[in-house]
DNA sequence: GCTTTCCGTTAAATATATTTGACAGACTTG
DNA sequence: CAAGTCTGTCAAATATATTTAACGGAAAGC
Protein backbone atom coordinates (compact mmCIF):
# COMPACT_ATOMS: atom_id res chain seq x y z
CA UNK A 1 0.00 0.00 0.00
CA UNK A 2 1.61 3.08 -1.30
CA UNK A 3 -0.19 5.88 0.69
CA UNK A 4 2.74 8.27 0.10
CA UNK A 5 2.90 7.96 -3.75
CA UNK A 6 -1.21 7.93 -3.72
CA UNK A 7 -1.00 10.91 -2.09
CA UNK A 8 1.70 12.67 -3.67
CA UNK A 9 -0.22 12.34 -7.09
CA UNK A 10 -3.46 13.12 -5.78
CA UNK A 11 -2.09 16.23 -4.00
CA UNK A 12 0.29 17.37 -7.71
CA UNK A 13 -2.69 16.66 -9.41
CA UNK A 14 -4.36 19.72 -8.12
CA UNK A 15 -1.13 21.73 -7.89
CA UNK A 16 -0.47 22.07 -4.07
CA UNK A 17 2.44 22.51 -2.69
CA UNK A 18 2.57 20.02 0.30
CA UNK A 19 2.11 23.34 2.40
CA UNK A 20 -0.79 24.54 0.83
CA UNK A 21 -2.25 21.61 1.39
CA UNK A 22 -1.04 21.20 5.17
CA UNK A 23 -2.35 24.86 5.54
CA UNK A 24 -5.98 23.84 4.47
CA UNK A 25 -5.61 20.31 6.33
CA UNK A 26 -4.32 21.97 9.47
CA UNK A 27 -0.82 20.14 9.65
CA UNK A 28 2.23 21.07 8.73
CA UNK A 29 4.26 20.67 5.07
CA UNK A 30 6.51 18.72 7.22
CA UNK A 31 4.06 16.50 8.07
CA UNK A 32 3.43 15.98 4.68
CA UNK A 33 6.95 15.66 3.09
CA UNK A 34 6.94 12.81 5.69
CA UNK A 35 4.42 10.81 4.46
CA UNK A 36 4.70 11.17 1.46
CA UNK A 37 8.26 9.13 1.49
CA UNK A 38 5.93 6.86 3.38
CA UNK A 39 8.42 7.51 6.63
CA UNK A 40 5.31 8.01 8.78
CA UNK A 41 1.97 6.12 8.43
CA UNK A 42 -0.71 9.04 8.64
CA UNK A 43 -3.33 8.39 11.76
CA UNK A 44 -6.40 7.90 10.18
CA UNK A 45 -8.01 11.36 11.24
CA UNK A 46 -4.96 13.15 9.93
CA UNK A 47 -5.54 11.60 6.70
CA UNK A 48 -9.24 12.26 6.72
CA UNK A 49 -8.62 15.96 7.00
CA UNK A 50 -5.59 15.83 4.06
CA UNK A 51 -8.60 14.17 2.06
CA UNK A 52 -10.81 16.86 3.10
CA UNK A 53 -8.87 19.62 2.23
CA UNK A 54 -8.45 17.94 -1.65
CA UNK A 55 -11.43 17.34 -1.51
CA UNK A 56 -11.64 13.88 -1.58
CA UNK A 57 -13.39 10.64 0.15
CA UNK A 58 -11.99 8.20 2.14
CA UNK A 59 -12.95 5.37 -0.24
CA UNK A 60 -12.06 7.16 -2.83
CA UNK A 61 -8.98 7.46 -1.91
CA UNK A 62 -8.49 3.62 -0.83
CA UNK A 63 -9.82 2.66 -4.00
CA UNK A 64 -7.21 3.80 -6.13
CA UNK A 65 -4.89 2.47 -3.52
CA UNK A 66 -6.14 -1.09 -3.80
CA UNK A 67 -6.76 -1.22 -7.43
CA UNK A 68 -3.26 -1.17 -8.26
CA UNK A 69 -1.40 -4.40 -8.61
CA UNK A 70 -1.62 -7.87 -10.79
CA UNK A 71 -5.24 -9.54 -9.80
CA UNK A 72 -4.40 -12.67 -7.94
CA UNK A 73 -5.21 -16.05 -9.28
CA UNK A 74 -3.04 -18.69 -7.31
CA UNK A 75 -2.77 -19.17 -3.49
CA UNK A 76 -0.43 -21.55 -1.78
CA UNK A 77 -1.64 -23.50 0.44
CA UNK A 78 0.01 -21.07 3.37
CA UNK A 79 -1.84 -18.30 2.04
CA UNK A 80 -5.10 -19.57 2.89
CA UNK A 81 -6.17 -17.62 5.80
CA UNK A 82 -7.02 -19.48 8.97
CA UNK A 83 -10.69 -18.46 10.14
CA UNK A 84 -11.45 -18.82 13.85
CA UNK A 85 -15.07 -20.73 14.97
CA UNK A 86 -16.96 -17.87 16.25
CA UNK A 87 -16.18 -16.29 13.16
CA UNK A 88 -18.52 -18.43 11.14
CA UNK A 89 -20.73 -18.59 14.10
CA UNK A 90 -20.09 -21.60 15.15
CA UNK A 91 -20.00 -22.63 19.45
CA UNK A 92 -17.34 -24.38 21.96
CA UNK A 93 -17.68 -27.79 20.60
CA UNK A 94 -16.13 -26.08 17.22
CA UNK A 95 -12.77 -25.07 19.08
CA UNK A 96 -10.44 -27.10 17.02
CA UNK A 97 -12.05 -26.88 13.93
CA UNK A 98 -9.73 -25.65 11.44
CA UNK A 99 -11.40 -23.34 8.72
CA UNK A 100 -9.02 -22.66 5.91
CA UNK A 101 -10.58 -19.73 3.55
CA UNK A 102 -9.34 -19.24 -0.02
CA UNK A 103 -8.59 -16.05 -1.17
CA UNK A 104 -10.52 -12.48 0.37
CA UNK A 105 -14.00 -13.56 0.62
CA UNK A 106 -14.96 -10.11 1.00
CA UNK A 107 -13.83 -9.25 -3.09
CA UNK A 108 -15.67 -12.45 -4.31
CA UNK A 109 -18.73 -13.74 -4.75
CA UNK A 110 -17.43 -17.26 -3.92
CA UNK A 111 -16.07 -18.21 -0.88
CA UNK A 112 -13.91 -21.83 -0.36
CA UNK A 113 -12.96 -23.21 2.58
CA UNK A 114 -10.29 -26.12 3.21
CA UNK A 115 -11.84 -27.44 6.38
CA UNK A 116 -10.64 -30.14 8.62
CA UNK A 117 -12.63 -31.33 11.97
CA UNK A 118 -10.88 -33.70 14.58
CA UNK A 119 -12.82 -36.79 15.98
CA UNK A 120 -15.56 -35.27 18.05
CA UNK A 121 -15.45 -31.93 16.69
CA UNK A 122 -19.17 -30.56 16.39
CA UNK A 123 -20.07 -27.16 15.23
CA UNK A 124 -23.34 -27.21 17.40
CA UNK A 125 -26.97 -27.44 16.85
CA UNK A 126 -27.62 -23.67 17.05
CA UNK A 127 -25.52 -23.11 13.49
CA UNK A 128 -26.33 -19.14 12.51
CA UNK A 129 -27.72 -19.61 9.31
CA UNK A 130 -27.93 -16.82 6.16
CA UNK A 131 -28.32 -16.06 2.61
CA UNK A 132 -26.98 -17.82 0.13
CA UNK A 133 -25.99 -22.02 -0.85
CA UNK A 134 -23.13 -23.67 0.40
CA UNK A 135 -22.36 -27.12 -1.01
CA UNK A 136 -18.87 -29.33 -0.35
CA UNK A 137 -16.99 -32.80 -0.70
CA UNK A 138 -15.85 -35.01 1.66
CA UNK A 139 -12.47 -35.63 1.27
CA UNK A 140 -11.03 -37.66 3.96
CA UNK A 141 -12.68 -39.57 7.26
CA UNK A 142 -16.48 -39.48 7.90
CA UNK A 143 -18.89 -36.62 9.00
CA UNK A 144 -22.67 -36.70 10.02
CA UNK A 145 -24.53 -33.44 8.40
CA UNK A 146 -27.63 -32.34 9.70
CA UNK A 147 -29.47 -30.01 7.63
CA UNK A 148 -32.79 -28.64 8.68
CA UNK A 149 -34.68 -32.15 9.77
CA UNK A 150 -32.54 -34.38 7.79
CA UNK A 151 -29.54 -36.13 9.11
CA UNK A 152 -26.87 -38.34 6.92
CA UNK A 153 -23.55 -39.79 7.08
CA UNK A 154 -21.18 -38.50 4.97
CA UNK A 155 -17.93 -40.75 3.48
CA UNK A 156 -15.16 -39.97 1.35
CA UNK A 157 -16.18 -39.27 -2.29
CA UNK A 158 -19.68 -37.78 -0.63
CA UNK A 159 -21.36 -34.25 -0.92
CA UNK A 160 -24.16 -31.84 0.73
CA UNK A 161 -25.44 -29.06 -1.24
CA UNK A 162 -28.44 -26.27 0.48
CA UNK A 163 -29.56 -23.44 1.14
CA UNK A 164 -28.00 -21.47 3.94
CA UNK A 165 -30.53 -20.38 5.42
CA UNK A 166 -31.77 -23.74 6.70
CA UNK A 167 -30.35 -24.53 10.22
CA UNK A 168 -27.27 -26.77 9.72
CA UNK A 169 -24.69 -28.57 11.74
CA UNK A 170 -21.59 -31.11 11.39
CA UNK A 171 -19.99 -33.26 13.71
CA UNK A 172 -17.51 -35.79 12.99
CA UNK A 173 -18.63 -39.01 14.10
CA UNK A 174 -15.27 -41.09 13.21
CA UNK A 175 -12.41 -41.79 14.94
CA UNK A 176 -9.92 -40.11 13.07
CA UNK A 177 -9.89 -36.25 11.32
CA UNK A 178 -12.32 -35.42 8.53
CA UNK A 179 -11.39 -33.19 5.93
CA UNK A 180 -13.47 -31.49 3.30
CA UNK A 181 -13.44 -29.14 0.48
CA UNK A 182 -16.40 -26.39 0.85
CA UNK A 183 -18.03 -23.31 -0.85
CA UNK A 184 -20.25 -20.95 -0.14
CA UNK A 185 -21.98 -18.40 -2.05
CA UNK A 186 -22.01 -15.29 -1.70
CA UNK A 187 -19.08 -14.78 1.21
CA UNK A 188 -21.69 -14.03 4.77
CA UNK A 189 -20.23 -15.29 7.86
CA UNK B 1 -16.44 9.73 11.05
CA UNK B 2 -17.05 6.93 13.85
CA UNK B 3 -14.26 4.98 12.53
CA UNK B 4 -14.23 3.32 16.38
CA UNK B 5 -17.72 2.60 16.23
CA UNK B 6 -17.28 0.83 12.83
CA UNK B 7 -14.29 -1.25 13.43
CA UNK B 8 -15.90 -2.47 16.33
CA UNK B 9 -19.54 -3.42 14.32
CA UNK B 10 -17.41 -5.48 11.94
CA UNK B 11 -15.75 -7.04 14.78
CA UNK B 12 -18.53 -8.19 16.34
CA UNK B 13 -19.94 -9.34 13.10
CA UNK B 14 -17.57 -12.12 13.43
CA UNK B 15 -18.26 -12.35 16.97
CA UNK B 16 -14.12 -11.81 17.43
CA UNK B 17 -12.92 -10.57 20.39
CA UNK B 18 -10.93 -7.58 20.73
CA UNK B 19 -7.82 -9.81 21.92
CA UNK B 20 -8.51 -12.31 19.03
CA UNK B 21 -8.34 -9.77 16.58
CA UNK B 22 -5.53 -8.00 17.55
CA UNK B 23 -3.88 -11.27 18.03
CA UNK B 24 -4.23 -12.00 14.37
CA UNK B 25 -3.33 -8.23 13.11
CA UNK B 26 -0.34 -7.93 15.48
CA UNK B 27 -1.71 -5.34 17.80
CA UNK B 28 -2.61 -5.60 21.24
CA UNK B 29 -6.33 -5.59 22.50
CA UNK B 30 -6.09 -2.43 24.52
CA UNK B 31 -5.23 -0.18 21.07
CA UNK B 32 -8.62 -1.69 19.86
CA UNK B 33 -9.98 -0.46 22.93
CA UNK B 34 -9.45 2.71 22.57
CA UNK B 35 -9.81 2.85 19.09
CA UNK B 36 -13.18 1.31 18.98
CA UNK B 37 -13.84 4.34 21.83
CA UNK B 38 -12.32 6.74 19.59
CA UNK B 39 -9.89 7.75 22.17
CA UNK B 40 -7.28 7.29 19.85
CA UNK B 41 -7.29 7.45 15.71
CA UNK B 42 -5.20 4.63 14.21
CA UNK B 43 -2.34 5.29 11.79
CA UNK B 44 -3.30 3.82 8.37
CA UNK B 45 -0.91 1.03 8.71
CA UNK B 46 -2.33 -0.13 11.91
CA UNK B 47 -5.96 0.42 10.08
CA UNK B 48 -4.52 -2.06 7.29
CA UNK B 49 -3.52 -4.78 9.49
CA UNK B 50 -6.85 -4.99 11.30
CA UNK B 51 -9.02 -4.94 8.17
CA UNK B 52 -6.63 -7.40 6.35
CA UNK B 53 -7.24 -10.18 9.50
CA UNK B 54 -11.12 -9.44 9.14
CA UNK B 55 -10.64 -9.75 6.32
CA UNK B 56 -12.35 -6.16 4.53
CA UNK B 57 -10.43 -3.78 2.10
CA UNK B 58 -10.09 0.00 3.05
CA UNK B 59 -12.08 1.11 0.53
CA UNK B 60 -15.02 -1.35 1.54
CA UNK B 61 -14.42 -0.01 5.73
CA UNK B 62 -14.69 3.39 4.13
CA UNK B 63 -17.47 3.34 1.59
CA UNK B 64 -19.87 1.83 4.72
CA UNK B 65 -18.86 4.74 6.97
CA UNK B 66 -19.15 6.27 4.02
CA UNK B 67 -42.86 -28.90 -3.82
CA UNK B 68 -41.59 -32.21 -5.84
CA UNK B 69 -40.82 -33.85 -2.76
CA UNK B 70 -38.30 -33.30 -0.07
CA UNK B 71 -35.53 -31.29 -0.39
CA UNK B 72 -32.45 -33.33 -1.06
CA UNK B 73 -29.29 -31.83 0.50
CA UNK B 74 -26.86 -34.55 0.54
CA UNK B 75 -25.20 -37.26 -2.07
CA UNK B 76 -23.08 -40.27 -2.17
CA UNK B 77 -20.10 -40.38 -4.37
CA UNK B 78 -22.20 -42.74 -6.65
CA UNK B 79 -24.91 -39.91 -7.25
CA UNK B 80 -22.65 -37.46 -8.59
CA UNK B 81 -23.40 -36.45 -12.29
CA UNK B 82 -20.49 -36.95 -14.59
CA UNK B 83 -20.50 -34.48 -16.88
CA UNK B 84 -18.42 -35.29 -20.47
CA UNK B 85 -15.59 -32.88 -21.47
CA UNK B 86 -17.78 -31.38 -24.61
CA UNK B 87 -20.61 -30.37 -22.23
CA UNK B 88 -18.34 -27.83 -20.59
CA UNK B 89 -16.80 -26.89 -23.79
CA UNK B 90 -12.98 -28.37 -23.63
CA UNK B 91 -11.20 -30.14 -26.86
CA UNK B 92 -10.16 -33.35 -27.71
CA UNK B 93 -7.18 -33.18 -25.07
CA UNK B 94 -9.34 -32.77 -22.33
CA UNK B 95 -11.62 -36.66 -23.19
CA UNK B 96 -9.84 -38.55 -20.23
CA UNK B 97 -11.02 -35.74 -17.70
CA UNK B 98 -13.27 -36.62 -15.30
CA UNK B 99 -15.69 -33.93 -14.32
CA UNK B 100 -18.47 -35.07 -11.33
CA UNK B 101 -21.12 -32.67 -10.33
CA UNK B 102 -22.58 -32.58 -6.85
CA UNK B 103 -26.15 -31.79 -7.37
CA UNK B 104 -28.16 -30.65 -9.71
CA UNK B 105 -26.61 -27.40 -10.66
CA UNK B 106 -29.60 -25.74 -13.06
CA UNK B 107 -31.59 -25.88 -9.69
CA UNK B 108 -28.80 -24.09 -7.58
CA UNK B 109 -26.87 -20.72 -7.36
CA UNK B 110 -23.60 -22.96 -6.46
CA UNK B 111 -21.71 -25.26 -8.57
CA UNK B 112 -19.28 -27.70 -7.12
CA UNK B 113 -17.35 -30.66 -8.95
CA UNK B 114 -14.66 -33.12 -7.97
CA UNK B 115 -12.49 -33.53 -10.92
CA UNK B 116 -10.03 -35.91 -11.77
CA UNK B 117 -7.39 -35.06 -14.54
CA UNK B 118 -5.15 -38.26 -15.79
CA UNK B 119 -1.23 -37.61 -16.26
CA UNK B 120 -0.94 -35.43 -19.61
CA UNK B 121 -4.89 -34.36 -19.37
CA UNK B 122 -5.44 -31.03 -20.95
CA UNK B 123 -8.03 -28.47 -21.41
CA UNK B 124 -6.70 -26.93 -24.21
CA UNK B 125 -6.16 -23.08 -24.69
CA UNK B 126 -9.27 -22.20 -25.71
CA UNK B 127 -11.38 -23.20 -22.52
CA UNK B 128 -14.44 -20.88 -22.82
CA UNK B 129 -15.27 -18.26 -20.86
CA UNK B 130 -18.43 -17.31 -18.93
CA UNK B 131 -19.95 -14.97 -16.66
CA UNK B 132 -19.47 -15.45 -12.69
CA UNK B 133 -16.27 -16.48 -10.79
CA UNK B 134 -14.72 -20.47 -9.75
CA UNK B 135 -11.97 -21.11 -7.45
CA UNK B 136 -10.66 -24.91 -6.21
CA UNK B 137 -8.11 -26.76 -4.10
CA UNK B 138 -5.93 -29.31 -5.49
CA UNK B 139 -6.49 -32.83 -2.79
CA UNK B 140 -3.73 -35.00 -5.03
CA UNK B 141 -1.39 -34.65 -7.54
CA UNK B 142 0.31 -31.57 -9.15
CA UNK B 143 -1.40 -29.01 -12.00
CA UNK B 144 -0.33 -26.05 -13.97
CA UNK B 145 -3.18 -23.64 -14.29
CA UNK B 146 -2.84 -20.62 -16.39
CA UNK B 147 -5.19 -17.59 -15.96
CA UNK B 148 -5.32 -14.76 -18.50
CA UNK B 149 -1.29 -14.43 -18.50
CA UNK B 150 -0.33 -15.65 -15.26
CA UNK B 151 0.22 -19.52 -14.94
CA UNK B 152 1.45 -21.70 -12.09
CA UNK B 153 1.80 -25.43 -10.88
CA UNK B 154 -0.18 -25.70 -8.00
CA UNK B 155 0.60 -28.41 -5.27
CA UNK B 156 -1.81 -30.46 -3.03
CA UNK B 157 -3.06 -27.88 -0.42
CA UNK B 158 -3.22 -24.97 -2.58
CA UNK B 159 -5.85 -23.09 -4.52
CA UNK B 160 -7.41 -20.94 -6.99
CA UNK B 161 -9.66 -18.11 -7.37
CA UNK B 162 -10.46 -16.03 -10.34
CA UNK B 163 -13.28 -14.62 -12.63
CA UNK B 164 -14.76 -17.17 -15.08
CA UNK B 165 -14.55 -14.67 -18.16
CA UNK B 166 -10.78 -14.35 -18.01
CA UNK B 167 -9.49 -17.20 -20.60
CA UNK B 168 -7.94 -20.40 -18.25
CA UNK B 169 -6.62 -24.05 -18.47
CA UNK B 170 -5.46 -26.70 -16.94
CA UNK B 171 -3.04 -29.64 -17.91
CA UNK B 172 -1.77 -31.81 -15.13
CA UNK B 173 2.11 -31.71 -15.93
CA UNK B 174 2.39 -34.76 -13.09
CA UNK B 175 2.99 -38.28 -13.50
CA UNK B 176 -0.02 -39.02 -11.12
CA UNK B 177 -3.25 -38.07 -11.72
CA UNK B 178 -4.77 -35.11 -10.12
CA UNK B 179 -8.06 -34.21 -8.09
CA UNK B 180 -9.35 -31.17 -7.73
CA UNK B 181 -12.26 -29.91 -5.81
CA UNK B 182 -13.97 -26.78 -7.89
CA UNK B 183 -16.65 -24.11 -7.07
CA UNK B 184 -18.26 -21.81 -9.45
CA UNK B 185 -20.80 -19.35 -9.33
CA UNK B 186 -23.40 -18.97 -11.17
CA UNK B 187 -23.54 -22.35 -12.56
CA UNK B 188 -23.32 -21.96 -16.48
CA UNK B 189 -22.59 -24.73 -18.47
C1' DG C 1 -19.73 -20.73 47.72
C1' DC C 2 -15.15 -20.76 45.06
C1' DT C 3 -11.93 -20.72 41.58
C1' DT C 4 -10.80 -20.20 36.44
C1' DT C 5 -11.18 -17.94 32.17
C1' DC C 6 -12.48 -14.66 29.10
C1' DC C 7 -14.23 -10.11 28.27
C1' DG C 8 -13.49 -4.91 27.93
C1' DT C 9 -11.29 -0.98 30.10
C1' DT C 10 -7.63 1.92 32.11
C1' DA C 11 -2.71 4.14 33.82
C1' DA C 12 1.80 4.45 32.97
C1' DA C 13 5.67 3.35 29.80
C1' DT C 14 7.23 3.22 25.21
C1' DA C 15 7.09 3.82 20.17
C1' DT C 16 5.63 6.60 16.58
C1' DA C 17 3.39 10.59 14.35
C1' DT C 18 3.59 15.45 13.98
C1' DT C 19 5.50 20.21 14.84
C1' DT C 20 8.99 23.49 15.16
C1' DG C 21 12.69 25.56 13.21
C1' DA C 22 16.35 25.43 10.08
C1' DC C 23 18.68 24.14 5.62
C1' DA C 24 19.74 23.85 0.48
C1' DG C 25 18.13 24.19 -4.29
C1' DA C 26 15.25 26.55 -7.99
C1' DC C 27 13.05 30.44 -9.70
C1' DT C 28 11.84 35.46 -9.81
C1' DT C 29 12.65 40.36 -9.28
C1' DG C 30 15.36 44.14 -8.68
C1' DC D 1 24.74 39.49 -8.65
C1' DA D 2 21.75 39.88 -4.52
C1' DA D 3 17.61 39.67 -2.07
C1' DG D 4 13.28 37.77 -2.22
C1' DT D 5 10.15 33.57 -2.25
C1' DC D 6 8.93 29.51 -3.50
C1' DT D 7 9.89 24.31 -3.24
C1' DG D 8 10.94 19.74 -0.55
C1' DT D 9 13.74 17.72 3.19
C1' DC D 10 15.74 16.90 7.74
C1' DA D 11 16.85 16.96 13.35
C1' DA D 12 15.15 17.76 17.54
C1' DA D 13 11.08 18.74 20.42
C1' DT D 14 6.43 17.64 21.36
C1' DA D 15 1.90 15.32 20.86
C1' DT D 16 -0.30 11.17 20.08
C1' DA D 17 -0.71 6.17 19.14
C1' DT D 18 0.35 1.76 20.97
C1' DT D 19 2.13 -1.55 24.52
C1' DT D 20 2.54 -3.43 29.01
C1' DA D 21 0.49 -4.71 33.06
C1' DA D 22 -3.01 -4.33 35.84
C1' DC D 23 -8.20 -4.06 37.28
C1' DG D 24 -13.35 -5.37 37.82
C1' DG D 25 -17.26 -7.73 35.79
C1' DA D 26 -19.57 -11.78 33.63
C1' DA D 27 -19.91 -16.57 32.54
C1' DA D 28 -18.50 -21.55 33.14
C1' DG D 29 -16.90 -25.47 36.03
C1' DC D 30 -16.03 -27.39 40.43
Amino acid sequence: MDIGGRLRAVREARSLSQRDLAGRAGLTGAAISLIEQNKSSPSVSSLKALLDAIPMTMSEFFSEVEEAGEPKYFYGSDEFVELSPQEVGLGVGASRVSLRQLGDAARHSLQVLHESYPPGADTGPDHLSHDGEEAGVVIEGIIEVTVADQVRVLNPGDGYLFDSRLPHRFRNIGESRCVIVSACTPPSF
